[in-house]
DNA sequence: GAGCACTGC
């Protein structure tokens, strides 16, 4: 079959032989990955070595190299092979290797010179995976020493490849057309899309018009989540008849057999509502429609707190066109984008690569492991900022893997010689030491695939899950390695799995990545001799090794609230093993946004420690006193807070949109002591603006700046720590309410599910319930207005107010004297209130 | 609705 890349063969090929260094551009479907190792077999030029074609994701390389050993009439594994995790299937007359790039990054650390390989091609380099990225700028390292003759071939599907070329220059560039079907593209309108409709609802309604305008083909809709998904197939289900569609979920935590009724062939049109598999990793046939919401959840590491975040944020064109194309790979298309136009061209172009957004010690780790002595000078396509670089090292230090030179140690040689984070390395190093080899070798594993016990499940799952794991001496680590011994002993046996909620093709992988461990651990010669199953007390300390600085502790006793040495603040996973301890460590720490605005810190992963634990691994942070290292780590917060952003104003205005909610609170803070000023300017902003003012009008004998040690505590404790989601907003605008109506001193609000905590006039405490509490001022407000029924309070957004509704759904307007309560706590919101809800008669 | 995208050695 003659596909539109054999065009440019004869053009490629020449280029290939006059110049090291090549980028070939082509959309998808123009079959380059397939073509271009076949052209050089071909052509003679492997005769001199192998050519390793790079792709980001083990699926295609597996599928790719399946289909050209096929085209090319070869067994798998001769002539053409592939090689992923765990999985070989090459031999010594293999000159086609399709590999992820892990795999080749991995490679250079014992082959530094790549002996006998005379090319490589970077697939998809587009997407800019961050090995990737490393594997492209330490092959050209090596290209420009060691390997002259190395050719390197970059194949990117978009357009703009001028700054790749630069960075490869000289370098040819040859370009070929692809063969795709148009695909029509419209927005929604400015109104529909300022309006507060949700997203489901939209896409619901632009679902249901498109069927009926294209009476063919399956509809494919992106969502940023698994609840977006829920909420969208609920609203369809009102929309759609059931007869002549099937409407149905897709996004990776569903179990296999759900996902492949996503894929299969279905006797009815199919509506598949995905999140971002569907972007890249999944192909269904036959997609007519594209329907957007135009969301994604991305993941960034803030590695001045140490956590990922995962908000929603809104994609890229890169991103959108890339949705847009699944509706044009069989014949012409539509695509309905559930944002405006005007919002359309406010957007990024490309996505952020993932080297500027990733926690990057395993990354430079492992490039010193590669032989890459200055980091410095290090070629990067595009230079992470500096200080990610040192926060980097900063954590290798910490981990006893770099030297105060920032030169690999010898534990350090030893950590990079694992598969897996410097994190996990060092607690391997650990349980050298202790012993306990094969237990940690499986709690890597396990802590690495995440997602082995199945989050959403029903309550008789949970009971017997928790009737098999027992109490686990605190720790969901050890929890998750009983429950994988428990899926072993069984087989893997899918019925069993089901039964207690594990998911049993992340089991088996486990399997295979723990042996994987443990091999290393044999082959760098650790200590493998057991007379007895290490003790879960050695577990939990080698764990602790990898994350000193993760040690949480308890705030109080009645909520899941938790600070952390560093001073962050968050809560325990509420299914936490490690809810009765007081102090824990905890190897996963998220930011989670939901689509209504809120942020809430969760502490996964946590393992109950001791005390005597940390003395006894870390005596010398216990010198002086068992406090010390918490104080220490709070200046550090407080300067970062209030220097990092000192002498950077043009920073800040351009970056502003982007990862807002980190840089807020920061950025008020600064705003308030006038050391910064905001061009832009946003709701969220104005959130934690309206806080720092708040925190520094309460306590006016406090600058802002030039803190003595007790004011800084102060500012961490009002600005920076606590108060971090819009929860904790609102509990300060119910507090004086309260208090004014009933006389009654409030002493703290807490989180939903606990008791809220009142002192009565006699001086007793009384606890009501969070939800009783709303209803209490719901009442108030039935009273205050004579309803015949209590309104409904809902959350507002970005905005730390109350929208009031009445028993028929509607908005009401505030009297004035309501009004006044938020206002006073709240100055901003006057500005928001007035005119934003119109009068309504309703009683 | 208090809670979670996707890869990879």
């Amino acid at each position: 079959m003659r596909l539109p890349i054999h065009e440019i063969e004869i053009d490629f090929l020449a280029a290939y032989r006059d110049g090291a260094r090549l980028i070939l551009q082509a959309p998808t479907g123009s079959g380059k990955s397939t073509q271009i190792p076949q052209m050089l077999s071909r052509a003679g030029f492997l005769d001199g070595g192998e050519v390793i074609a790079l792709q980001p994701r083990r699926i295609a390389a597996r599928m790719l190299a399946r289909r050209v050993a096929s085209e090319m009439n070869e067994p798998l594994g001769g002539l053409v092979g592939y090689q992923i995790r765990n999985e070989n299937h090459t031999s010594s007359r293999t000159r086609i290797r399709f590999v992820t790039e892990g795999i080749l990054l991995r490679r250079l650390i014992n082959d530094p010179e790549l002996r006998g390989v005379s090319a490589i091609i970077f697939d998809e380099f587009h997407e800019r995976s961050l090995h990737g990225d490393l594997t492209l700028a330490r092959g050209l390292m090596l290209q420009k020493t060691a390997r002259p003759d190395l050719k390197i071939v970059v194949m990117s599907a978009t357009l703009d490849t001028d700054a790749l070329s630069d960075y490869l220059s000289p370098c040819e560039t040859i370009r070929s057309e692809g063969r795709v079907y148009p695909v029509d593209v419209s927005y929604i309108g400015d109104r529909l899309a300022n309006s507060n409709a949700a997203i489901w609802d939209l896409a619901a309604r632009s679902v249901a018009d498109a069927v009926t305008e294209e009476t063919e083909g399956h509809v494919l809709v992106f969502m940023p989540g698994a609840y977006e998904i829920g909420r969208t197939i609920r609203a369809l289900g009102e929309r759609l008849s059931s007869a002549k569609f099937r409407v149905l979920p897709l996004h990776s935590e569903l179990g296999s057999k759900d996902q492949d009724a996503a894929l299969d062939a279905c006797d009815r049109r199919k509506v598949i509502v995905s999140t971002n598999v569907a972007e890249t990793s999944l192909t269904i046939d036959d997609v007519r429609i594209v329907v957007d919401s135009g969301q994604a959840r991305i993941a960034r590491y803030d590695p001045s707190r140490g956590l990922n975040t995962l908000w929603i944020e809104k994609i890229s064109h890169a991103s959108a066109n890339q949705r847009m194309g699944r509706a044009g790979r069989t014949c012409p298309g539509r695509c309905l984008r559930l944002w405006s136009e005007r919002d359309h061209q406010q957007r990024a172009e490309c996505d952020e690569p993932e080297a500027m957004r990733m926690d990057l010690a395993e990354s430079i780790l492992t490039l010193l492991a590669t032989g890459v002595e200055d980091l410095d000078a290090f070629d990067w396509f595009e230079k992470p900022v500096e200080s990610r670089i040192d926060e980097a090292f900063v954590l290798l230090s910490m981990l006893g893997a770099v030297d105060e030179r920032r030169a690999l140690t010898s534990a350090g040689r030893k950590m990079s010689e694992f598969p897996l984070h410097p994190r996990f390395g060092a607690m391997m190093l650990a349980a050298d030491r202790y012993g306990c080899v094969p237990e940690l070798s499986l709690a890597a594993a396990v802590a690495e695939s995440r997602g082995l016990l199945l989050r959403k499940v029903d309550k008789s799952v949970l009971r017997r899950r928790e009737s098999l794991l027992g109490d686990c001496a605190g720790s969901d680590l050890i929890a998750q390695m009983r429950a994988w011994s428990g899926a072993r002993a069984n087989g893997f046996d899918i019925g069993y799995c089901r039964e207690i909620g594990i998911h049993a093709q992340t089991a088996r992988q486990v399997s295979r990545v723990s042996d994987q461990i443990f091999s290393y651990a044999k082959y760098e010669d650790f200590n493998l001799i057991q007379e007895a199953p290490a003790r879960e007390e050695d577990v939990v300390k080698c764990v602790l090794s990898g994350f000193p600085d993760r040690v949480c502790r308890r705030l109080d006793r009645g909520t899941l609230r938790v600070e952390m040495t560093g001073g962050l603040r968050g809560s325990l996973a509420r299914e936490s093993m490690a809810r009765d301890s007081a102090l824990f460590v905890a190897c996963e720490i998220n930011e989670i946004g939901t689509q209504r605005g809120d942020v809430s810190t969760v502490l996964n992963l946590c393992s109950e420690i001791q005390r005597e634990w940390l003395e006894e691994l870390f005596p010398n942070d216990f010198d002086s006193g068992s406090e010390t290292k918490f104080d220490e780590k709070q200046k550090r917060v407080v300067e970062r807070v209030f220097v990092r952003y000192r002498d950077l104003d043009i920073e800040l205005k351009e970056n502003l949109d982007v990862n807002i909610e980190v840089a807020a609170t920061e950025l008020a803070a600064l705003v308030v002591a006038g050391k910064a000023k905001l061009d832009k300017w946003n709701s969220e902003v104005e959130v934690y603006l309206e806080r720092v003012r708040f925190a520094s009008s309460q306590f006016p004998e406090y600058e802002i700046e030039d803190f003595d040690e007790d004011s800084k505590s102060l500012v961490i404790e009002q600005c920076c720590l606590g108060a971090k989601s819009l929860r904790d907003l609102k509990r300060q605008a119910v507090m004086p309410l309260i208090k004014s109506w009933f006389g009654i001193e409030v002493e703290n609000v807490v989180e939903a599910e606990a008791p809220m905590k009142v002192r009565l006039e006699n001086g007793r405490t009384a606890r009501i319930r969070y939800e009783s509490g709303q209803a209490i001022l719901s009442a108030k407000i039935q009273e205050l207005y004579d309803l015949n029924a209590p309104p409904t309070l809902c959350q507002g957004r970005y905005q730390p107010r109350f929208e009031i509704l009445a028993p028929n759904q509607r908005p009401v307007q505030l009297t004035d004297d309501l009004e006044a309560f938020w206002t006073n706590a709240y100055p901003s919101i006057k500005k928001d209130l007035a005119g934003r809800y119109p009068k309504h008669e309703w009683r």
